[in-house]
DNA sequence: GGTCGTATCCCCAATTCTTGGTATATGGCT
DNA sequence: AGCCATATACCAAGAATTGGGGATACGACC
């Protein structure tokens, strides 16, 4: 009876004002799914000042510090299939939403030799906001509670919205806009063309193209074009389908 | 019993092969949960008129007609709304998430005399990729069934999941896999940094960090770093997680 | 009328990238 | 033992980018 775990889990949020409090019913919270360990992260997106976002976890403490180097390597396959997904999913069917590396393989390994086995993890994107996953995991020798996952995808959820009410307090500054002649060279210079390329393209001169871009970069306050691709591709200003098509037939 | 008709729709979702079909289930859902209606919309990230999204829906044709005014004149509260939550939220409730202008509670006003009552959305995200929403709605006369908003957040979901898969062209190769370093080279590329800093940064020679994202290059059958990283993020070898954090703090 | 943003074009020096090679060592697999 | 993938390192030539300078023109706004 799913209904019942949620209820009670969005009854104890709604008393919930500190972040110490959230941790404590995330991890009654798990318990009572049949998880042994949770973790909470979000990321809020605000340029205005660094904030680090928020990470609650009752990891073993062996795996939490071991965790932090592959996370800051990058490696944490979690965290990329989280970018594909619209709904929770579990860790054994990863590979359906990422390739996964051999660094990948080795640090779930590692996990489990941690005690962190199979697990569920609940992805929320608001874009150009806030990014989030709550996981929820079991021991590498207990299985996964496959008829409360949807049970752990609404309390996820509401965790995760409980995080956000949390830490959002600032109204959020628009991204950078461009202007289209600007987009119209990111575009390009995306889609793997080059400045000379792109000008021809475009019936413009080549350092009109690099002054574009010139200014593009100073808009999203980046130094590379690499930077500023992701950047955009990140904000909406481009989409991967704009790009993707044109890889081959370039 | 929530559970039971999420397993239900769950289990008319995998046979699912055509938008036509997935149109049927959330109807026969919808009503099944206590709504009179339902919409979903998706949109997949490209500005070309190619592809304008996916948007079924058994609204009443009167108000099918008059929406997409509103619509198209960006006036849909729903919408707006639907980029600031993480989770489902019911629309007696959308003041408490973005402000309402006066045209947006005389659209909702319009709604009900075309039989748009209350409602309850679901917004996914995927940064860069996808945004969708689905919604139940009632009749002005009818009230929202409370108990099952669980359940229409978890079917929900899943719809929106689904007709990402049926969008996005489902024969995926898995991509090139690339090996641990290429990967981590290809990681610093992407967030701004240069060969030689990426060098320092894993402790190996510039030379290297070339080699391998020569290498990387190769695999992806592409010839600049540009592409690079979009086939790399696009295909979830690195995700925008990976990058983003890298960018205020260096 | 003046200012500002946008779009267009130009130059230049320093740095970086791309592409073509070659080479050694290690570990996994058969 | 032999093969293959991987990681490491180096060289060199040519193309491309990056960050400084400029300039002209047009339209919007105050």
């Amino acid at each position: 009876m799913p209904a019942k775990f949620v209820e009670e889990f969005a009854s104890e949020l709604i008393n919930v004002r500190a972040v110490t409090e959230l941790n404590a019913a995330l991890s009654c919270a798990a318990v009572r799914l049949g998880f042994d360990h949770f973790a909470l992260s979000l990321e809020l997106r605000s340029q205005s000042r660094a904030s680090p976002g928020l990470l609650l976890h009752d990891y073993p403490e062996e795996w939490a510090s071991v965790y932090t180097g592959f996370d800051l390597a990058g490696q944490d396959p979690v965290r990329r299939a989280s970018d594909k997904s619209f709904t929770g999913f579990t860790w054994d069917r990863m590979e359906e939403l990422i390739p996964l590396t051999r660094g990948d393989r080795q640090m779930l390994s590692v996990g489990r030799e941690c005690g962190i086995g199979d697990g569920y993890t609940v992805p929320r994107h608001l874009p150009g906001m806030a990014r989030g996953t709550c996981s929820f995991v079991v021991h590498p020798r207990n299985h996964l509670p496959h008829r409360l996952l949807a049970a752990a995808e609404i309390i996820g959820a509401l965790a995760l919205s409980c995080a956000l009410a949390l830490e959002e307090e600032e109204p959020e500054s628009p991204g950078p806009v461009l202007t289209d002649r600007q987009r119209e060279c990111l575009l390009w210079t995306a889609r793997g063309k080059t400045a000379a390329e792109t000008a021809m393209i475009l019936g413009i001169g080549i350092e009109t193209v690099n002054q574009h871009l010139k200014m593009s970069r100073e808009r999203y306050q980046v130094h590379c074009k690499q930077a500023l691709i992701v950047s955009a591709l990140f904000d909406g200003l481009i989409g991967f389908s704009d790009i993707i098509r044109w890889r081959g037939t370039g």
